[in-house]
DNA sequence: TCATTTTTTAGAACCATTCTAAATTTATTT
DNA sequence: AAATAAATTTAGAATGGTTCTAAAAAATGA
């Protein structure tokens, strides 16, 4: 764990909203640090591959990355962008199929509109 | 229904494979098309935009284009990067969860081997 | 036919991310 | 502690897929 990656850690772990990179970068510069954007990017791939945060991708858009650990799937809201937790049944599989493929994970994404921003609109 | 948007779609609706630009760009050449690339992807946008066809978004991997317009899923192959077609409960949906969130759509992705690829192995 | 809208072309631009090479830091061995 | 090796950070260029822009061409309408 090098201070870089200790940072970014803190970041992420300190919030339980998913955050893109942009979003980390910009309160690791608060943090007064002159670390540079491919250090940010190079921590969280070493901290998703060591088990410490999660990355979540979703087609069209950047990678968000989210502390929580647990096995679950995201509502994105198709209105603010937000991705919210939902619980999910499993997502580690391990079986076949009638024709033989074998089938290891499943990824689910919801598209919905969060309650907020219904309110708003 | 353009020309080029005409010979885009006979592409695609020519094979149950799910076709990248690159190919679709590399048949529109063996058709002794001048397109350009910029044409395929406006045709394409067009056609998905249009119910002609539909595209398929994965995280890490640029868009697939379908022409099977019926609800189903997907298995990514991890060796060779096929897409498999997968029967799918519902893909479309309308209801609120407990915190008043709403969902509309619902999107699964498998990853696994597929049976061909286990054979090599 | 003239004017208007749409589409194609050509190539630049964009964005998220990765790569490269050099500099720095950290860890290991003597 | 010094020397060597290995890992990480830096800086900025490069990449890949896709979209944008402006001009040219084609299609549509009056």
């Amino acid at each position: 764990m090098t201070k870089q990656r200790q940072l970014i850690y803190n970041i992420v772990n300190s919030t339980p909203d998913h955050l893109k990179v942009e979003e980390i970068f910009s309160e690791v510069k608060k943090n007064n640090s002159t670390m540079v954007f491919a250090t940010v990017y190079n921590s969280l791939n070493y901290l998703v591959e060591n088990g410490y945060i999660r990355r979540i991708r979703i087609p069209g858009l950047p990678d968000h990355f989210d502390r929580n650990l647990q096995p679950h799937d995201h509502l994105l809201c198709e209105e603010c962008g937000n991705l919210i937790d939902v619980p999910s049944q499993e997502e580690k599989l391990n079986f076949f199929d009638a024709n033989g493929n074998y089938y290891h994970k499943k990824q689910v994404l919801y598209y919905g509109i969060c309650y907020l921003c219904q309110k708003k609109l």
